[in-house]
DNA sequence: ACCAATACCTAATTCTTTTATGTATCATTG
DNA sequence: CAATGATACATAAAAGAATTAGGTATTGGT
């Protein structure tokens, strides 16, 4: 698992773009998903996730339905219209992010002649 | 520009992949070298990149030299030896973990034919 | 009966970054 | 030659997101 500081700024996105993929899903549910497509590298807290599900719902990006199994209430999420939007310029813009750092770090090579100082 | 959230938990990585490439920076130097290499598209402040200099300085993988030009003195920064396996080590992790992320978003795919609710 | 997993939630603290300053030198230009 | 924008450093208050550390309750397995 990565020094999670770089996860900072991604939740939003992670959380947009599988719920465009996967249509409706619920807190814990996202959580799993990410742990097992990942490889347990990426793991969410629920102290971030939940606060951040409330946020998008507030914002109007997702909406929620409660489903009893048996006596207990899951709370699925699903995308508004203006979610898929944002759901779309969220992962675009991750995408040139992630370019564009890449380019920055690319012409990185470390070299083993430099010179130390103290 | 992005949302500079993306940014978050970056900073240091450019700082120190930077100073692997170039040896010897100064701060404003830095800002204007990510200005021009990213087109613009990645800006750093001020008030965000000193504190980060002064704490890799602190942490021992940054060392300083003043350097005086007519009345002014920059102060350069070199990584130490330390800095130089912290960037090796910051920079790899940034590339596995912008891959994880493109893997993880990389199933979505907008879907026109979605029911939108609300 | 107990424990781990499922499932939701919030509050205090921590940490990074933004925003807003402050100081001072240097180069350009009207 | 005065004004302005660029160069160059710095810090401090505030904002904001995530971590840490709880809390509650159900369900399934041993």
């Amino acid at each position: 698992m990565y020094s999670q500081e770089l996860l900072k700024g991604t939740l939003q996105t992670i959380v947009l773009s599988l719920l465009a993929e996967k249509e409706r899903m619920y807190g814990y549910e996202i959580t799993q998903h990410v742990k097992e497509k990942t490889a347990g590298q990426i793991q969410l807290t629920e102290g971030a996730l939940y606060p951040t599900l409330h946020k998008l719902e507030a914002e109007g990006f997702l909406t929620t339905e409660k489903v009893s199994i048996g006596k207990r209430v899951r709370k699925y999420y699903s995308l508004t219209e203006n979610g898929n939007k944002q759901a779309n310029e969220k992962v675009n813009e991750f995408r040139r992010f992630s370019e564009t750092m890449n380019d920055l770090l690319n012409s990185f090579n470390p070299n083993p002649e430099l010179q130390w100082r103290s």
